[in-house]
DNA sequence: CGCTTTTCTTGAACAAGTCAAATGATGTGA
DNA sequence: TCACATCATTTGACTTGTTCAAGAAAAGCG
């Protein structure tokens, strides 16, 4: 678990200024992998109190664009978070509960995969998300 | 290319009603694989006049519950439709004009993919969504 | 042809995210 | 240490894509 420091350090790493809420958005999606909009909103005004949505999205944009953090969106979904950056793995999505969880990309570096046929495009990254059920929903549903 | 004798049979066998607006969100889809929904409505009122958003959103809608078509939305972009479905292919989006395109799967049937780690999670599907640039960006933009 | 069920229209509502202007905090250089 | 320029945050309205609800219209069946 990093800590407020190494927080403090990648802001600055990335040119950011370091402010309270970016610290506790950092933070919040340390805690909350894959959590959405929302929740992180929550988790923010939980630890250092009032904070505009606005400045959420913000915060949000700004360590998404500084490579801090990366946003996921399944189809259906809200967009969520994860720190889990550098690292090329991919993404399990429960279709009945919306649960989330890593999955490690066999390669590790992008693209994991070649495209049978790419069209003359120029590919860059292959995005993989699984859709199944989580352990949970699988046993209760699936019997 | 189907016929409408084609779309009305496919909407029968799905035991859908065959209506004006139907046959042309078919033939819609059919004509402008990957559309969005607004061009399909404009496409729709092109060839049968006019038709509320609202009927547009839940023929799609019903069509897609039939498995006639597939709805597909990569990050950043709105929802998209397309009557390829069946066969187990993926996408490849250019990161500079979104612009989509067909690739095939090696496999052919889901899951065509096997993770690495399942994490306890039953995978039924792999859905793999290629980021690049397409030709025309790519010769621009990678100069 | 008439009835039942599904579908379309109309109009409003919703949620996620964005824009813009003004206020406030941060870091920097004297 | 202080002042200043710059960047961040607040506030509040707004846009966009999509959905909800109720009534009118059409499709299919006997």
């Amino acid at each position: 678990m990093p800590t407020p420091l190494d927080f403090e350090r990648m802001l600055r790493e990335s040119s950011l200024r370091v402010t309270s809420p970016r610290m506790a958005v950092l933070s919040a999606v340390h805690e909350h992998p894959h959590a959405d909009t929302e929740s992180i909103i929550g988790a923010v005004r939980g630890s250092i109190g009032a904070v505009s949505h606005q400045a959420v999205y913000d915060v949000l944009k700004a360590l998404t664009n500084a490579g801090l953090v990366r946003r996921i969106q399944p189809q259906g979904s809200v967009a969520r978070y994860e720190t889990r950056v550098g690292d090329n793995h991919h993404h399990v999505v429960c279709r009945s509960c919306e649960a989330i969880a890593d999955v490690d990309c066999a390669i590790g570096h992008a693209p994991c995969l070649t495209a049978s046929n790419d069209r003359g495009f120029t590919i860059e990254e292959a995005e993989v998300v699984y859709w199944g059920l989580c352990p949970d929903c699988s046993g209760a549903d699936g019997s």
